[in-house]
DNA sequence: GGCTTAAGGTATGACAGAGAACCATTGATT
DNA sequence: AATCAATGGTTCTCTGTCATACCTTAAGCC
C-alpha cells in the first residue's frame, strides 16, 4: 500500500513507532517522521488506467446519455492529452465490457448503451467498487457540497439562476431510471457554479465514484422524494443568497445518502 | 489482451490540476453542450514536470524544512511512482536553482536549503506563480478547511486530539521565520484528521499553491497574532465537538487570509 | 451512380521513461 | 587501516506511448 514502511529497521532520522504524516517536533528539531505520505504518484498506474477512469468517468457522470455518442476518437484523445492509440485500447475495453458499441463510417462514432447491457460481469468493475475508500469518498462528497452551496449563495455569476433553476427542474421531471443521471447534473452544475475549478473538477471525480457505489443498491422512491425536497430547499437558499441555509440544507442531503450507503454497504 | 503490467498497484489519492480549454463543436442542440469540460488530461505534462510539481510541494509544505534531508532518491522515486533517473532530472533542476544540495556517500543525501539561497531567480517560479488561479485557490481552500474542521469536530480517531494540540502550541512557539511551516502543518494535520484522505491530498496541493502565494506579499505581525487567536478558537471548537463553531471560526480564518490576498495581488 | 466526408481501423518509426545493474563516495564501525 | 553500508552518480536495454500516415466503411450530396 501507500505509506511505505521499510522493511529493514534502519532509518537515519529518528521516527520509530507509528509514522504519522504531519508529527511533528517542537522547536525546530529534526525529524519529520514520514513526510511523503502526501505524495501522490505521478502516475497512478499507467497511461491506459487513467484514461479507462476518465471515460468511466464520464459515463458514470452521466454527461454522455445512453444512445449517443461520445466524442470522435481524435478529439477525445486531445481531450485526454493521450495518444488515439491508447485511448482505442480503452474503447476496446468498454466495448468488449457491452457498455460501448462502435459504428464505422460517417455519422458513425462511439455510441453509449444502456446500462442493462453492461451485465456488470466484468472483474475490472467489481474490483473497482471494492477498491474504493466508502468512508473518504462520503465525506470528501460532503465537503464538496456544501462548500460548493455556500459558495453559490454567496454568490452567482451571471445565467447562473438560470441554469440553476434548469437543473433542478430537469430532475423533477425525471423517469426512474433517468433520476440518477438528473440529479448528478444539477450537483455537477452547483460545483460548477461555484466559481472553483478545482472544486468542480474534484466534485466530478468523486461523484462518479459515488454514483458507482450507488448502482450497488436498490433506489427507493420515498428517498428520491425527500431528496427533490430537499433539492429543492437548497436551490432557494441559493437563489436567497442565504449561504448558511444553504450549506445546512445540503449537508441534510448528503447525510442522507450517506445514511443510506453506510447501511447498504456496511 | 492489455493488461498492462506496473507492479505496485496503488491509487491513494486523486490528482489535481484541471486545465481545460478547446473550443467546442457544439454542432446543432442535442442539450449536452460539452459534456467533455470535465475530462482532465490524463498526463499534465510529462513525468518530469509531475514530479517536479511534486517535490516542490514537499518543500512548499515545509514537511522538509531547511537542513533537513529529502529521503533517499531511490524510496522517494518509488513513491512518486517515477523512474530514479526522472527524479534525479528534478532534482538536478532544483539543486541548480539552489534550493537543494546533495551530498555523497553514506549517511549522504540531498538537503533542503534555506530558503533565502533561492533568490527567486528562477523564470521556472515566476511562471508558476501567474499562472496560478488566486480566486479559485482562495474559494477552494476555503472549502477543504472549513470541511476538515467541521468533520474533525464531528469525532477524531485515536490520539488525534493530541496531536491537534501538539500542532497548535508548535505555532505558538515559533519564530517569524519558522510560523509559515508550523502553521502549514497545523492545517494539515487538521486536513488528515478528517478522516478523507482525498481531502488532506487535495489540502496539501492547496496549500501548497497557498504558500506560493503567500511568499509574494508582507508578513505581518499583527495578522499573525490574529491567526494565532483564530487557530486556538479552531481547535477548542473542534476538541469541544462543535462543529459549527468549528466551521465558522475557520471560515473567518481563511477570509482573513483570502482579504489580505486578494488586497495585495488585486 | 459516383463523389465527398467524417468517422472508425491499422501499421510504423521515434522517443521518453522504467528498471536494473553497476560505479563512486563517504562516514561509521571494527 | 580495513571493511561495511547507504547513499548519490552513471549507463544500458526494453517497453509503452506518441505521432503520423494511410486504409476502410458508410451516409449524404451532386
Amino acid at each position: 500500500m501507500v505509506t511505505r514502511g521499510r522493511t529493514d529497521g534502519t532509518r537515519p532520522v529518528a521516527a520509530d513507532g507509528v509514522p504519522d504524516a504531519v508529527g511533528e517536533d517542537a522547536t525546530g528539531g529534526e525529524g519529520s517522521a514520514a513526510p511523503v505520505s502526501v505524495l501522490r504518484p505521478v502516475r497512478a498506474g499507467n497511461g491506459f488506467e487513467e484514461t479507462l477512469e476518465q471515460v468511466l468517468q464520464l459515463l458514470r457522470l452521466g454527461l454522455v446519455p445512453p444512445g449517443d455518442r461520445l466524442p470522435a476518437e481524435r478529439e477525445l484523445a486531445q481531450h485526454l492529452g493521450v495518444s488515439r492509440v491508447t485511448l482505442r485500447e480503452v474503447l476496446k475495453v468498454l466495448q468488449d465490457q457491452g457498455m460501448v458499441e462502435s459504428r464505422r463510417g460517417r455519422y458513425g462514432g462511439t455510441f453509449v448503451l444502456p446500462r442493462a447491457a453492461a451485465a456488470d460481469g466484468s472483474d475490472e468493475l467489481r474490483r473497482r467498487v471494492a477498491a474504493v475508500d466508502v468512508e473518504d469518498t462520503l465525506r470528501f462528497r460532503e465537503v464538496l457540497e456544501t462548500g460548493a452551496a455556500g459558495l453559490c449563495a454567496d454568490g452567482l455569476a451571471d445565467g447562473g439562476a438560470a441554469r440553476l433553476r434548469a437543473a433542478l427542474e430537469a430532475t423533477q421531471g425525471a423517469r426512474l431510471e433517468d433520476y440518477r443521471r438528473r440529479d448528478t447534473l444539477l450537483h455537477l452544475t452547483l460545483a460548477e457554479l461555484s466559481g472553483s475549478r478545482s472544486l468542480a473538477a474534484q466534485y466530478a471525480s468523486v461523484r462518479a465514484t459515488l454514483n458507482e457505489l450507488l448502482d450497488c443498491i436498490p433506489l427507493l422512491v420515498r428517498n428520491l422524494e425527500h431528496s427533490q425536497q430537499q433539492h429543492a430547499a437548497v436551490v432557494e437558499a441559493v437563489l436567497d443568497r442565504d449561504a448558511e441555509a444553504a450549506r445546512e440544507m445540503m449537508r441534510e442531503h448528503c447525510a442522507g445518502t450517506a445514511a443510506l450507503l453506510r447501511g447498504f454497504l456496511a
